[in-house]
DNA sequence: CAAGACAGGATTGTTGACAAGATGTGTCGA
DNA sequence: TCGACACATCTTGTCAACAATCCTGTCTTG
């Protein structure tokens, strides 16, 4: 039914679905990707696959490895940290001038975020609350204008796909980010920007003790 | 006389040859990069070239529009001060982290280097300043141990080379920039992470200021 | 003289085939 | 049973030619 994707087209329809595939859990951490198949699969060709492959090595995605091709790159808990520390100092960057310089709208749209967040969790709609949650944090970003900030803290999210679905999914999480959120929302209504600044790193700094906190089996037991 | 660099090799040192140019101004930003004088120039093949300039563009080093080639990326005042915000985010992050685990002999480096960079001016050896400069940042991040950070951090340096170029060269430069980097050396041999973190801050400010204050000497037409 | 059409050359994009290296398998000997 | 070795297969890397597109200068036409 699809015509063949070619070239540029191509090239970036392969990445999405890799990315994508990543997101909902299709392809692990470790998995040889190997270019025929993706050939087959996607229905392009080996020129496109390959590019592709080589822009998700740029993003550090897959890791590369000559004459044996390119397999899904692993992150270590250490390494989920160090990316954490990195994205909480570039959101503080954000926040603080999103504080400064937020439109009407966007500081409207921040309201109705907190209104909806605190009314999600009351509800028990996770999934709802992992939604507002990601707009909350691209809002931010958008409201402060950093374009150089917004790609490297792309990038940075792009390899924490796996371990924000876990954080996620754990229990009373959302209760516990709930206050956090808000927090980043009231600094920056009130055109606070060090208030802002801190409140991301408050929020990002306890994303950090979730992930160095016991893993999900050993989480259970550890659980009252 | 050297055989055809081919593959993997040639597209390592194409990419290498170009940033250098760009270092040393064999390149200015705007300029167009011709697959087949690139080949000739550095006696690769096509391949290797393209591949290269794949990579430079994710660097966002180059900029490839489809079908018209490749061109060396321009940034804006704007942009650059972006961009050292973003480096003021990040080695804040290292900085602090260096205070608190950096070894013996790192911090004797870094004491060395503070009374070389202290006689350097006090010589007004300029060359010899940037030089210690340049290793002051990156033995302050590789103190740290953030490996995600360092990433980053060479990105975004790979893109300021000409601004650093325009400022290391300002008459009495060095002589600002001194205190603040020696506070920056005092603050980690003194295992203080907050202090770290504000010296840093307070450098890469003073460096934002720089890049905002007059623009260069009357700005040659930029030509297209 | 201005505007547009057009041809020729220059430049990038794409393909397919082949070369080179890596992996897996089966056999043999100890 | 285990390891060493040769062979078959799979996979990636490389190249050269071809195709598609863009740019430039010239010429025509009103």
């Amino acid at each position: 039914m699809t015509d063949k994707l070619t070239g540029a087209a191509g090239r970036q329809y392969v990445a999405d679905a890799i990315r994508h595939a990543l997101r909902s859990g299709d392809l692990v951490p470790g998995q040889r990707l190997v270019e025929n198949d993706l050939v087959e699969s996607y229905g392009t060709t080996r020129g496109a696959v390959r590019e592709a492959l080589q822009d998700l090595a740029a993003e550090e995605i897959v890791e590369i490895i000559p004459r044996r091709g390119a397999r899904v790159r692993v992150v270590s808990v250490e390494e989920a940290v160090q990316i954490t520390e990195c994205r909480s100092a570039l959101e503080q960057l954000c926040a603080a001038h999103a504080a400064e310089r937020a439109s009407d709208a966007q500081r409207a749209e921040l309201g109705r975020i907190g209104k909806d967040m605190t009314r999600a969790v009351s509800d028990g709609a996770w999934d709802v609350y992992s939604g507002l949650n990601q707009r909350l944090h691209e809002l931010v970003i958008e409201a402060s204008g950093q374009e150089v900030a917004r790609r490297h803290l792309d990038r940075l999210n792009g390899r924490m796909v796996r371990f924000q679905f876990r954080l996620a999914q754990r229990p009373g999480r959302p209760a516990q980010s709930l206050p956090q959120h808000l927090a980043i929302i009231d600094a920056i209504l009130n055109t606070d920007p060090s208030a802002a600044a801190r409140a991301a790193a408050a929020h990002l700094d306890d994303v950090i003790q979730q992930l160095q906190a016991p893993t999900d089996t050993a989480a259970k037991k550890a659980r009252h």
